[in-house]
DNA sequence: TTATCATATCATCAAACGATGATATGATAA
DNA sequence: TTATCATATCATCGTTTGATGATATGATAA
């Protein structure tokens, strides 16, 4: 019966794969792989609002998966600790055997449903 | 440029994360570290109800994150792969440093204001 | 100072998500 | 067969989420 104690420990666990399931934060994430980007930067290799991108780095930068830097008017982010990456590349390989299987399923993850 | 031909993979490591991102789910999959569950044992474990339990564990099942298998009138459920668990326990570590900011982090993470 | 560029903030709105309750299915036991 | 137990399915509904557009802030340049 872990269940009381627990229940912080696992919501903000949650929470942190939250920072990861989406499509635009991810992409915002990826860009960062290969080192620091200017939010201009960002917002050019995602193809994503600049409004949108500010979002979703404030996001990830509160929840500290991320880290900003002012470099004269512009600001550098960057991925704040290797495990995102780490994380990152887990997945990937996980996916290389699940991947159908994730791409199918609809409840709770998607609206469309998986064609026939 | 590697947008268009991105996106699909982007969207379906998105979807994976996802099924990390709920905490029910999450309940669900710690609930199986220690190895198979039946459909009750987990409602029992998690205090959730058994339609949300099931619908949760068809979610799990349709993307490859767990496996089931009749046992007689039970159906026991089982994580697919090691490498579900290893992802959790990375987060584990990397919420060992982030998670203060995890768990105040509120845009696009919940409704909750952290507290002033 | 003022103008301009780069980024952040915020309210709004539509869409997606998850819990629930009712019901269906499927397996075993009687 | 019928009854019962275990699980699955499904529609509904309230909540959460993310994109957008407008605007604010903050930094540099003129």
């Amino acid at each position: 019966m872990l269940l009381a104690a627990q229940t912080t420990r696992v919501e903000i666990k949650a929470r942190l794969f939250r920072g990861f399931s989406d499509p635009s934060r991810l992409k915002i994430l990826e860009s960062l792989r290969d080192g620091a980007q200017t939010v201009g930067a960002i917002v050019e290799c995602t193809a994503l609002s600049q409004s949108n991108v500010s979002n979703h780095l404030s996001c990830l930068r509160d929840c500290g998966l991320v880290m900003a830097e002012q470099r004269g008017k512009f600001v550098e982010y960057r991925l704040s600790d290797p495990r995102v990456e780490e994380l990152l590349i887990l997945a990937e390989i996980l996916l290389a055997d699940v991947a159908h299987g994730v791409y199918e399923c609809t409840r709770y993850s998607t609206e469309e449903r998986a064609v026939e």
